[in-house]
RNA sequence: GGCCGGAUGGCAGAGUGGUCAUGCAGCGGACUGCAACUCCGUUUACGCCGGUUCGAUUCCGACUCCGGCCUCCA
């Protein structure tokens, strides 16, 4: 049994499928015209993880994530690069793309962009322009007519009239409510854009998602996710649109991943208190960042800091010790360990008593190197194992040791090793003294040495 | 103002009506030439006030504080 928190009825639901066995689940992706920070590096992990989940589980999954490459902001920025914003966007799916191979995140079965899916697009907002929820104001904008769409606000537990009251909501005189939304907006001079029966112009944000979830994973499916900004109004939006123009209900689960804070706040773009990914992997082995992500729950918030970071870096350098220098056998179809693991991630995805689970198998491989050899294979094949369902120990485990902290500068490896050399010579004839002067030196340099009967290791620190 | 979600040991972070989370740090021991890695043992906890209960950190209510959303944002 998979339970799964639904952010429309707001508690842990046992999940139900459309279909038995199958799965279609869509995720809001990036608007592309700047680099990831890593607020989108945890949604797309949260996402990622989920996915892997959902498939150890045994379901047969879709999962579509969206490329928004025609916005506003895309139009801005390309003007101020003097660039087409074509090229802007191709530079940044591509970065992005770099940034989540480096995360070790699997790519989704579809990404499908925006301006692909024009057509689709555009007939949706005729559907609803024909069953009487949008209307072209003077302004030549379409909008869509949030007081006719009477479940308007059931995501976020809202209502219209109280909406109104917040009084922060765009006030345009074409609009015939304030909390109307713009389904397409015309062209203005120079800009990109596509015909349409409203005029030449290009779409608004929110019905890019409606058309394209329902083309690609039809009218009704099983899970829809997002960042959490992307709840209000993104996501009721979303809802609106589709509903009222396929009829039929939208989504059966609604997920939501929790932000990222920097000093108790929010991480975002407006606050301008972001760290982009490859900021972070410029210290960092790529690694770290996801086990970060992994070791709370998906919907708490995440304090980012170089300690958190840290702290990441050390509890996964305890796995990848267990795993260095380790043979690997068959990893055993079910376990208690298994079982354990299972049940976390089958509970809301509960990744971080996952860990706990993983951390306890540790101690028992560890056990085991002395003992029996044999357990230790198997422990550590299963350690393994249970970890590529988060996507975690995919590395070398000598080399994620010498790599957990990405510095360009310190000691190369090859000076490392000849230094290790001359102390293995230094202890082989008991000249201690020269032997601890190199593991010092060593040390000053964030190298820590680890003795063993079949020699020396080292880990950069 | 409205709507959500939090408050757990030195830090991070789960969870539960009555027995262990887990990682880091600390302390004692084993291993080691000394270390490191590792192993064994161990200290520190559930915001505040009431209620339900044989018993509440866990359920209910009030309070305080914090965060998010209500505007583009993953």
């Amino acid at each position: 049994m998979l339970k799964i928190y639904n952010t429309l009825s707001g508690q842990k639901e046992v999940f139900k499928p459309i279909v038995e066995g199958k799965i279609g689940m869509y995720v809001c992706g990036n608007t592309v015209y700047d680099f990831c920070h890593i607020g989108h590096a945890r949604a797309m992990i949260s996402f990622d993880v989920i996915s892997r989940v959902l498939r150890n589980l045994g379901y047969d999954l879709t999962y579509v994530r969206n490329i928004t490459d025609v916005d506003d902001k895309i139009i801005k920025r390309a003007a101020e690069n003097n660039e087409l914003p074509s090229d802007l966007t191709e530079r940044m799916i591509a970065a992005q793309q770099e940034d989540e191979k480096a995360l070790g995140n699997l790519s989704p079965d579809r990404e499908p962009k925006a301006t692909e899916f024009m057509q689709e697009i555009i007939d949706m907002i005729q559907s609803l322009v024909d069953k009487g929820y949008a209307y072209q104001g003077d302004n030549g904008d379409v909008y869509y007519r949030a007081s006719k769409f009477a479940d308007y606000g059931k995501l976020n537990n809202r209502k219209l009239e109280e909406m109104l009251a917040g009084a922060r909501i765009e006030v345009t005189e074409s609009k015939e409510h304030p909390a109307d939304f713009v389904l397409w907006k015309p062209v203005k001079a120079g800009e990109v854009h596509w015909d349409s029966p409203w005029g030449k112009g290009r779409p608004g944000w929110h019905i890019e998602c409606s058309a394209m979830s329902t083309n690609c994973l039809g009218d009704h499916f099983d899970i829809h996710g997002g960042g959490p900004d992307l709840k209000f109004p993104h996501h009721e939006n979303e809802i609106a649109q589709s509903e009222a123009a396929t009829g039929k209900e939208y989504v059966n689960y609604w997920m939501h991943c929790g932000a990222v804070r920097v000093n108790n706040e929010k991480m975002s773009k407006s606050l301008g208190n972001f760290f982009t990914i490859r900021e972070v992997l410029k210290l960092y082995n790529p690694e770290v960042l996801r086990y970060l992500m992994v070791s709370s729950h998906y919907r708490s918030p995440i304090d980012y800091s170089d300690q958190s970071l840290n702290d990441a870096k050390v509890a996964l350098e305890r796995l990848y010790n267990a795993l260095r220098g380790q043979a690997l056998s068959t990893a055993p179809e079910s376990s208690d360990y298994r079982v354990r693991f299972e049940k976390a991630l089958r509970d809301d995805f509960n990744t971080p008593v996952a860990l706990s689970v993983l951390f306890d198998l540790v101690r028992d491989l560890n056990k085991a190197k002395t003992e029996s050899p044999e357990l230790a294979e198997s422990l550590a094949a299963e350690l393994s194992a249970l970890a590529s369902v988060l996507g975690l120990l995919y590395q070398d485990a000598d080399y994620f040791l010498k790599n957990s902290l990405v510095s360009s500068e310190g000691m190369n490896s090859d000076d490392i090793e000849a230094l290790i050399e001359e102390r293995t010579l230094a202890r082989k004839n008991k000249d201690f003294a020269r032997s601890d002067e190199i593991r010092d030196l060593l040390a000053d340099n964030g190298i820590e040495l680890l003795d063993s009967r079949e020699g020396t290791s080292w880990t950069r620190k």
